[in-house]
RNA sequence: CGGGGAGUGGCUCAGUUUGGCUAGAGCGCUUGGUUUGGGACCAAGAGGUCGUGAGUUCAAGUCUCACCUCCCCGACCA
């Protein structure tokens, strides 16, 4: 991509409705403009990182034998009073009468929907075991959005739900899905907490919950220093970790993943049985695993920054490489730098090329703002030695190449 | 919803206390020129119903009332 014809608007300055840290990197860096408070726009740069996400979700997803479907957001009231969670959700979810009178919300979640979908389409216990999963936009008129992307009224998630004859098919599954999140995480490039949580509202018995360690968290949770495990501050009212003994420290979280074993709390309801083996009605054993993408965001950026910007962990920055061509009076070196462009590119990376008419300056600091994790430099160091400087965001570290080992030097950078 | 703060060109803000003439600055944008390794400089421009509506006054960005919007703290959640 030619940063001339990209749509980047970075920001020089702070805009005074974004406190937290990783709100005011999105908006300087151009990931998202806000539309009113709690709704967002995502911006390219936002929807490359959005993508990159979303890809390694489905990736994760994949390998645990789910498959991906897309449900509608659009949804009638009438299942969720059939679940009895209607009065509960009360006014978190969008209400409204269409033309023919007929009630209809805007979907906050979609246990209800899938459950009923399942009721009517599975029948025998060898369809089963099943795990169906969507990336979808959710709707949820919360109370108080805040900081950008962390809490807003439009957002996505993944949702996947199991569906299983007996319960060790339910910790089959539920095992695998944790352990996908783990790596799900880690390869967006945050070290998350995982704790043991209260099933709320969404009800059933086990539950986890994956939380980012993030100076604007909304939740608590205590760590223990020693042994590293980490319970909800709400359950525990204890100063000392049950197992160790050893203190426990506060930490404020982002909650950027939640698991469910539902039980049979939904089938129950919807009568969503199988015929099992025995030529007997059973009901289905389900699970829910919801990770809050667009919030991943503003996690991500919260673990990975520094006073020039961000610094993207490469699996999901962006783009993965920019070019930055200086001394703007050299054809030279916009040339090299173009040929660099087009090598890297055929060789399947993500380049941005900074051909902009600006300062050194100006391209030094949004390249730090945008923070790719590779920046080749073409500069007064070209001139002296026709070597490219490579230079690696995150920490600094540089090395002059010549032009033509750049792609090689990058792969070996990257990995 | 309760408590606190704020709305003035695209962005950051001054001006409001004590009402006064064509409403300002920096950044950004346009044109021309000089620059070019860390947001450079010179010149000339474009861009505003001062959040909205009523009111007070000879006169309102400034005073009064109502409303709207945004941010922060609380209950809620991915």
């Amino acid at each position: 991509m030619y940063w001339s014809k990209a749509f980047i608007p970075t920001l020089k300055e702070t805009p005074q409705e974004a406190e937290s840290i990783s709100h005011r990197l999105m908006l300087r860096s151009g990931l998202v403009r806000m539309l009113i408070s709690g709704v967002y726009s995502y911006l390219p740069l936002g929807f490359r990182v959005l993508s990159k996400i979303e890809n390694i979700i489905r990736q994760e997803m994949n390998a645990c034998g789910a498959e991906e479907f897309l449900l509608s957001a659009l949804q009638p009231e009438e299942l969720w009073v059939k679940s009895g969670r209607d009065e509960e959700i009360g006014e978190v979810m969008f209400r409204f009468i269409d033309r023919r009178g007929r009630r209809l919300c805007l979907g906050p979640t979609h246990e209800e929907i899938v459950t009923d979908l399942i009721k009517n389409n599975v029948f025998s216990y060898r369809q089963l075991p099943l795990i169906l999963y969507q990336i979808q936009v959710k709707f949820r008129d919360e109370i108080r959005p805040r900081f950008g992307l962390v809490r807003s009224c439009e957002f996505i998630m993944k949702d996947a739900y199991s569906f299983d004859l007996d319960q060790e098919g339910l910790n089959r599954n539920y095992k695998n899905m944790l352990e996908a999140y783990k790596r799900i995480f880690k390869r967006c490039g945050l070290d998350c907490l995982v704790i043991e949580a209260d099933p709320g509202l969404m009800g059933g018995s086990l539950s986890h919950e994956f939380m980012v360690p993030a100076e604007s968290g909304e939740d608590i949770v205590l760590r223990c220093q020693d042994c590293g495990i980490s319970v909800s501050y709400l359950d525990e009212k204890l100063a000392r970790c049950k197992k160790c003994n050893e203190k426990l420290e506060k930490l404020n979280t982002i909650e950027i993943g939640h698991i469910f074993q539902l039980g049979t709390k939904y089938s129950k309801i919807f009568q969503a049985n199988v015929l099992n083996q025995q030529g007997s009605q059973s009901a289905i054993i389900m699970g829910c695993y919801g990770i809050g993408v667009s919030r991943l965001i503003p996690a991500i950026l919260e673990q990975n920054n520094d006073a020039n910007g961000i610094t993207w962990p490469r699996e999901v920055a962006p783009f993965e490489v920019v070019i930055l061509p200086l001394e703007a009076g050299s054809s030279k070196i916009y040339e090299t730098g173009e040929n660099i462009y087009n090598d890297l590119r055929k060789s399947g990376l993500e380049v941005l090329f900074d051909d902009r008419q600006e300062q050194a300056g100006v391209k030094f600091k949004d390249a730090d703002l945008i923070g790719l994790p590779l920046q080749v430099i073409l500069g007064k160091n070209f001139i002296k030695s026709g070597k490219a400087e490579i230079k690696l965001r995150r920490n600094g570290y540089s090395s002059l190449v010549e032009p033509e080992n750049i792609r090689q030097e990058i792969s070996k950078l990257l990995s």
